[in-house]
DNA sequence: CTTGTTGCAAACTTTTTGCATACAC
DNA sequence: GTGTATGCAAAAAGTTTGCAACAAG
């Protein structure tokens, strides 16, 4: 999918510009990213972006697929790239910790609530807090 | 528990004021409030109260463990009393719906987190986002 | 050339903080 | 009386918007 996401927008009509590039790749470098810190990692090569620039990009990016965020704090989204394959977070409350988890897991829970409550739930969003091993 | 939350606030050395009183009263009443709905749902009634003091207030009341918030959009954190049982809650993106669900079906999911990552879950602060039976 | 995109500055929303006053104990 | 809690106003943090200038197609 290296390539991908220039057709995927141009295929909706939008504009392919380096700041969308660059906005992507350091999606893709930091991991997990708030908005502030998408916009620091660019600032590291090229200069010129716009805070504002970098959410209105967040937000086309996630209608596109190419991106998708989830609150790992009580505080600020993080945006994660869609080429990590699909996974849900583990927040521990004490240290922070963020453990990526494989959502195999999750397909017990998803049946139930598909059958119970008619609820098709958004794995990639999905961020379960806690305690780490360490800290309990 | 009626009249338990006084004495969890004197136990602790903390002041037994009739702001804290009408705030968790509001809590009580809302079901699922955010700082804002409850300083509404209070004023209602008793005019004097400020938004810090909400703020604060409900930092210690989640301290004792009287309320408890959970993040039910991606703004604004909402606040809800521990009468209610322990639940966990699913949102639909689209309509907003709020479902409250009984924290059993997550035995499962919580047992395999425990083994394979030594995690343990905080079920009452969990949300799943996903789309709803008339939505999808 | 046309229209989507960006940068900038200002507005907004939500939450936090400092400090003087008020009141629970 | 003593020290915590509150109100108020200002600051901070995060996000959105309007608009003129810019640049992708």
């Amino acid at each position: 999918m290296t390539e991908d996401w220039r057709e995927k927008l141009r295929g909706r009509g939008y504009r392919l510009t380096p700041q969308r590039e660059l906005i992507l790749d350091a999606v893709d470098t930091l991991g997990h990213a708030t908005p502030d810190e998408v916009l620091a990692e660019v600032r590291k090569r090229s200069s010129a972006l716009n805070i504002s620039t970098v959410y209105r990009t967040l937000e086309v990016l996630e209608g596109l697929g190419l991106v998708r965020h989830a609150h790992l704090s009580d505080r600020a989204p993080t945006y994660h790239s869609v080429r990590d394959h699909e996974h849900f977070h583990l927040v521990c409350r004490n240290c922070h910790e963020v453990v990526s988890v494989d959502p195999d897991v999750l397909s017990p829970l998803l049946e139930r609530l598909r059958a119970d409550h008619a609820f098709t739930a958004d794995v990639g969003h999905l961020t379960v807090f806690g305690t780490c091993g360490s800290c309990s």
